[in-house]
DNA sequence: CGACAGCCGTA
DNA sequence: TACGGC
DNA sequence: GTCG
């Protein structure tokens, strides 16, 4: 937070080291009229090599000098820098390691239902830190609180009193403070920073403001600022003219509120997907189109309709155009109501069915941007130094089942050679993703994404641009199976794809391993330990 | 202190 | 680049 | 929020 120097001055009269919490008239929020925003100027604060930084415009914003903890004069932080230099000399010497962990922080974990009530409780703080993230450090919050309600409830003990506490603080990922509230849960039933959490008028008041789509943390605030305390007042100030500055897609937000607040059955989604899929094969005679997300990993309800298309005849590329058309159809039969991404393609004079095939060379090189060259992304080529020409599409479909009701939905195109992963990508869930992708960048030294599996160290990596195409380019796998067998994964069916700890390193496995690091240190790289 | 996945689209 | 989203 |  910015503060004004009214602020700063009532600190001083108060002659201690503790500061007061700012209130609102306290903080400077530099916060424009939406509609009178103008370009965002470069955020130009913590940047830069000096450990004092100075702020911006004084005239623009508060005169406030942030200064950064820096390890010069902090000996905590000196201390933390020593025993890392300490750490990498030692491995230096000595490679064998491997038997520097003394203390086994990873018991074994069973997928048992154990401890529903702690887990609750976490997930709760979870949702309320990750359904209102006002501080630069709730992300975080949010992110680990998450984590531990799923670890919670696959430890293999039940965790009944208090005098487990101290077998909690052995394993990974509960400190200080999740321990004192599963002690507070244990002795009270209850979590007071839960009830904290939910009382808070201003949490709750940002919080209706980020569930409208396309409005985040930072938008939220600002119209709470400005006054704005629920959809009801958003949508008056909109029919004022008062909040014409917001985007287009915020506005479709803002009148499909109630909308996308509701998940929807499997049966309104597969009939969706009906439509969508029926219409993808007329437009794309031989494509492949599945519904994937949520409803392939097969929960009882779901938050939107997530579809992908595959051609076997585009193994390199995508069809151009195809989803333009696609999109353009679903509008002209009336199911489609609104676009939250531009499509291209979808305006375009093409008929109907007009097919390339791939080996076509227009097909590959029609990647400037003024043309309406579909999907490459101006990104793939020059990373990864591969082809690739997957594109996607965001938008409001109507409900086929509930008239009136508005769905949100996602359809993506991937070359037919990237289906293993862009499937895998698709599936989730998003926390499944992560964990993957994590394990994959320390434990394996790969890059895993929706596009393929990279060898860290190559071109790819170094951001250059390929000039050998082989070297940027990704492991093959034609299945899913395949990716964890690269990976050095137990299989996980989609069902099983539901939390961080369902990555599992393979019993025996025999990975293309490409780290140099022992397994000690993979192990304890991050504070996300792999079960065996 | 820095890490916690890796991208894409909009303004 | 900042923000929001998958 | 937690770890190294
Ligand atoms: O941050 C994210 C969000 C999503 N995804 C992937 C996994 C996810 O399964 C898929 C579709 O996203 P969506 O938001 O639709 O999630 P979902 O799993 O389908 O759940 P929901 O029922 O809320 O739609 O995209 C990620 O990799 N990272
Ligand atoms: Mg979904």
């Amino acid at each position: 937070r910015t503060v004004t120097p009214a602020w700063i001055l009532a600190q001083f009269k108060h002659s201690s080291f503790r500061h007061q919490e700012p209130t609102l008239d306290q903080c400077w929020t530099g916060l424009a009229h939406p509609s009178q925003k103008r370009k965002a100027a470069p955020d130009t604060r913590n940047k830069g090599g000096g450990w004092i930084q100075k702020s911006r415009n004084l005239h623009e914003f508060a005169p406030v000098t942030v200064v950064k903890a820096s390890s010069v004069d902090n000996p905590m932080i000196l201390r933390i820098h020593q025993a890392k230099k300490k750490r990498i000399q030692s491995q230096q010497s000595s490679s064998s390691g491997g038997d520097s962990v003394g203390v086994v922080k990873n018991p074994p974990l069973c997928n048992r239902g154990r401890n529903e009530g702690i887990s609750n409780m976490l997930k709760q703080l979870s949702n309320l830190h990750l359904e209102c993230p006002l501080g630069t450090m709730d992300h975080w919050r949010a992110y680990h609180y998450g984590l531990m309600a799923g670890r919670v409830k696959q430890l293999d003990f039940e965790i009944v009193d208090e005098r487990v506490l101290p077998r909690l603080q052995h394993i990974q990922g509960f400190g200080d403070s999740i321990r004192n509230k599963i002690k507070e849960y244990l002795q009270t039933g209850t979590c007071q920073k839960i009830k904290e959490l939910e009382r808070d008028p201003y949490r709750k008041a940002v919080q209706s403001m980020i569930k409208i789509w396309s409005i985040g943390p930072i938008k939220g605030k600002e119209l709470v600022e400005l006054g704005y305390r629920t959809i009801r007042d958003v949508r008056k100030g909109l029919s004022r003219g008062e909040l014409d500055g917001l985007s287009a897609n915020a506005k479709i937000g803002i009148d499909c509120y109630e909308d996308f607040e509701e998940r929807m059955s499997r049966s309104e989604v597969s009939q969706i997907g009906d439509i969508v899929i029926r219409t993808c094969r007329q437009v794309l005679p031989g494509a492949e189109a599945t519904i994937m997300g949520s409803y392939r990993r097969g929960l009882p309800n779901c938050g939107d309709i997530d579809v992908l298309i595959l051609h076997p005849d585009f193994v390199e590329t995508t069809p151009k155009g195809a989803l333009g058309r696609l999109i353009r159809m679903l509008h002209q039969s009336g199911h489609m109501l609104h676009d939250l991404t531009s499509v291209d393609g979808m305006t375009a004079g093409g008929n109907g069915t007009e097919l390339q095939s791939e080996s076509d060379d227009s097909v590959f090189h029609s990647r400037s941007s003024e043309i309406e060259g579909q999907g490459e992304t101006s990104m793939g080529l020059q990373k990864y130094g591969h082809y690739h020409g997957s594109s996607s599409y965001m938008g409001v479909f109507a409900s086929p089942t509930d008239a009136g009701k508005r769905r949100r939905i996602d359809i993506k195109i991937y070359p037919y050679q990237e289906r293993a992963f862009a499937s895998m990508y698709f599936t989730g869930n998003g926390d499944f993703n992560r964990s993957m992708r994590l394990w994959s960048s320390k434990a394996r030294g790969m890059t895993l994404n929706d596009h393929g599996l990279f060898p860290n160290g190559t071109d790819f990596a170094n951001g250059k641009e390929s000039v050998d195409k082989l070297k940027g380019a990704s492991l093959p796998a034609a299945t899913e199976e395949d990716i964890f067998e690269l990976l050095g994964l137990e299989y996980r069916a989609p069902s099983e794809r539901d939390s961080f700890d369902a990555i599992v390193e393979k019993s025996t496995s025999q990975p293309v391993a490409i780290v140099e690091l022992d397994k000690g240190e993979i192990h304890h790289e991050m504070k996300h330990i792999w079960i065996d």
